[in-house]
DNA sequence: GCAAAAGTGTTTCGTTTACACCCATGC
DNA sequence: GCATGGGTGTAAACGAAACACTTTTGC
């Protein structure tokens, strides 16, 4: 190995991104965790992500780790924040900053690909390496704020989902209990959903990609600079017709509702 | 100058941190400017804020860089977030970790101590250094989040204020105007004000201290590590009897309706 | 056919909004 | 004394919350 390659005037300090990537598998909430196989924290559970490329963003540098470590390929993730302790990280000064992703339950299931990357519900998540742990409650924080003024939970569902899943996950974040009948109320009457004809269900497979162009275009505020691609799906059983009525997002008419109402939908 | 001292086997990117304070004067929400004197962007205005140590948190580098180069000896900043954009800063690839602060009525006025450091009211602001314009309009996008959450409101003025200038606060930050009966109303029956008797206005100077630990407390999610310091008290003529019912903040009170309404205070 | 989950309306209550006049202070 | 800003109550409209039964689906 060549040693000291890079010097500069002033000490610098390593900067790394980690990445909190959240599920949801129509029940409970989930995040994606991989075990190290290196010191320090060799087989603890950390979070992906790695160190800053000196031509990347952060928000490319997460994309890219979350990919090699996962295989994951997802597109939109919002910042955190920068977590910078002192001692964070027992072999040098390292700052992090901070990404969550949203998966979508397709690619929950297919995410197991990767080696040694796993799922964990929220309650059953072991300690964490390094300061994650800490990392991961400002986050779930974060998601609850955040979760007011994004389509968080469409971006954790299928283009097509139904309204007691919609429920779930929300309640799942919250961490409360909504009564379902002033759930369906509140929600339909934003008139953001639209319902699924029985005869769209079949076409299913071609509407993923306007989907996937949909959520980009809603996050406006995320990464700016990462590249297209396309998501590993899966086409599980449960693409098929499953019970209950079946909606899907209008984002045209979420933009609207969001300048109508101050940009928050509340629950 | 020595050159190249420190070595690492990996680039680096050098890091620092950038402070947008707050400050408010009775009418309009400011912010405080540092008119830069070198290269690159010399001449222009910019937040102050500067590189990291190797043994201070950001937020300790933020507060440290705040005060040498304002003479602002503040305490509670909040992060906004790391701004990673390649090409960012001219000379080489900086990452900056932003926060905001609050300045309170009597050190907005005292803050002209330092040499180039300059109040601009929000819409009189110049165009800014490196990417500041858009460092800017994140952090006031943060700021109206935030005030859902936090005692922002409180942050930004002295311990005694009268209803209309909160409200004047309110309407700066969001950009609204509301209805004065309605804003008493709403305030008022939060409990969190406490009126001041005539007698307690008299003893005002000695219930500095406590206003500043409450503050302190109130912030838990701010910076962890800050040393304390006391703030420049600055007894002006304002300090004296004003017209207007004046009111304080009760801390417990806030607390406790905090909980009652999921941590939201709303306008 | 039975258990579990989906789907639907109405009433009550509290909150938000709209609105006008008198009072105190400073010039 | 006049202009500016401080201080107060009520009624109407709206949105949130509470609440039970029928239908559909999966086994």
């Amino acid at each position: 190995m060549e040693t000291q390659k890079y010097s500069y005037d002033y000490p610098r300090p390593a900067v790394t991104t980690d990445c909190v990537v959240f599920g949801f598998d129509g029940h409970d909430l989930k995040i994606l965790l991989i075990e190290r196989g290196i010191e320090p924290y060799k087989g603890a559970w950390a979070f992906p992500g790695g160190f800053l490329n000196m031509d990347e963003t952060a928000e490319q540098c997460a994309l890219r780790e979350l990919k090699d470590e996962t295989g994951l390929d997802l597109r939109y993730i919002k910042q955190v924040g920068a977590f910078s302790d002192v001692d964070r990280d027992p072999r040098t000064r390292v700052i992090t900053i901070a990404f969550y992703a949203l998966a979508k339950k397709s690619e929950v299931k297919g995410g197991d690909d990767a080696a040694k990357a796993q799922w964990f519900a929220l309650n059953e998540v072991p300690r964490l390496a390094f300061d994650h742990d800490y990392i991961l409650r400002r986050t779930m924080q974060k998601l609850r704020e955040d979760i007011h003024f994004e389509p968080i939970g469409f971006g954790l569902l299928d283009e097509q989902f139904t309204i007691p899943e919609l429920q779930r996950l929300y309640e799942a974040i919250l961490g409360v209990q909504f009564d379902r009948r002033n759930f369906y109320k509140k929600i339909l009457q934003t008139g953001i959903l639209d319902e699924v004809e029985d005869d769209d269900r079949r076409y299913y497979g071609e509407h993923r990609e306007m989907r996937s162009m949909d959520i980009g275009a809603l996050f406006g505020s995320f990464a700016s600079g990462s590249r297209p691609s396309y998501p590993n799906v899966h086409s599980d059983d449960e693409t098929r017709r499953r019970k209950g009525t079946r909606f899907s997002f209008n984002k045209k008419r979420y933009d609207q509702f969001k300048e109508d109402n101050n940009f928050r939908l509340e629950f």
